[in-house]
DNA sequence: GTCTATATTCGGATAGAC
DNA sequence: GTCTATCCGAATATAGAC
């Protein structure tokens, strides 16, 4: 390791990525993902197109570099913000919170959540920041109540569900975010009602033992 | 109009596009809705590429076909389904059915219920079937208790979300499709513990009033 | 690191004969 | 309706000079 975290060098290279990085989002908002072009986005940054290819391998590092921005960005977010407190009003927040994120920009949403680029797979490395995020999202939800993989599993349809319907049906609006509240209530009144089933169901087992 | 529906000129034409409009189908399953090509899919049905314009005016056409082909086949299952009876249980059925359908056909959902072509936008013809259905699952919705555009909201949340997760992470599988039963429950408390608080509310309105 | 030049492949779409 | 031939453009990626 002869690299430094002050090289000059290091450091503009790092600048320059940040940059074509930064550019081809407003590339993939404008035409879409898939139809984002090495030649427009090297024009966009001041390089010709095979230059591209000194700062990334292929295309398809440039999908993974912009999937791992996209979860730093994420979780530098969700780092600026507080869910600590109340758990019910912590996990309301953070609901908002990711479905807001979601819904201010359409192409990170399919980038990060869903399986619009046929083919695209993340790599490990990049991978690694979605699970970070998902073991966040679960401490959350559990410090809430809900502990089970079913309980987490339908909470992250809950998100998912808002998120998709606010990205493709009112993108930049709040038609959907503002259901957020509701739905941790719905979530949470469930997740009791269930723990009071099993407890009811547990009890009635030990009045079983004790005949 | 001259043309008849026993024309036999009219029905070969009909069976080719739908020849057509299956293999469209298989192809996108393998390589992606965006991937697919004209080329391959005139090979496909025994056809030279620029064939295919006698049938689709141009790509984004054969998508508009494709996408009225899905919601038909929506449309037509939901018939062979029966959502009268318990209100409750026919509105499981009907999320369970929905989720179920989008598993068993990820480029299908994405087509239908996702914004994953960049640019296209289905005509009015075709925008006429998922409004249909729409308006469908509405009246499903409705009669288990769900009035409110509100409700209506937050219900196609639900369903885009266990449909999303069921997709993306378990395709042809059941791991959301189960939770169908739970989160309708959830749902159902949940418009009925809103319509008591109205109610109360309205009473102590009315309280106030006899003051 | 950046460039010019180019390879290679493929895409959708059109013209016009039969 | 189907074909051959072709247009035209765009894409990613590579070779090699500077």
């Amino acid at each position: 390791m002869t690299a430094n975290v002050t090289d000059p060098r290091l450091q503009r290279r790092q600048a320059k990525v940040a940059q074509i990085l930064a550019e081809a989002w407003v590339l993939a908002r404008r035409d879409g993902l898939a139809a984002v072009s090495l030649r427009e986005l090297a024009d966009a940054v001041g390089l010709r197109q095979p230059s591209l290819y000194v700062y990334f391998a292929s295309k398809r590092d440039l999908y993974d570099a912009m999937f791992a921005d996209g979860y730093r960005a994420l979780l530098d977010y969700t780092r600026t913000r507080d869910y600590s407190g109340d758990p019910r009003q912590a996990l309301t927040r953070f609901l908002s919170d990711l479905v807001q994120f979601c819904g201010d920009d359409l192409v990170r949403y399919q980038l990060l959540f869903q399986r619009t680029i046929p083919g695209f797979e993340p790599s490990e490395r990049s991978f690694a920041l979605a699970v970070e995020f998902y073991e966040l999202g679960r401490e959350v939800v559990g410090t809430a109540g809900g502990r089970s993989q079913d309980d987490v599993d339908v909470f992250t349809a809950l998100v998912a569900g808002l998120a998709e319907q606010q990205t493709a049906n009112d993108p930049g609006g709040r038609r959907w975010v503002r259901h957020s509240g509701r739905v941790v209530d719905m979530f949470l009144a469930d997740v009791d009602r269930r723990r009071q089933a099993t407890a009811i169901q547990e009890d009635c087992h030990e009045h079983d033992h004790r005949r």
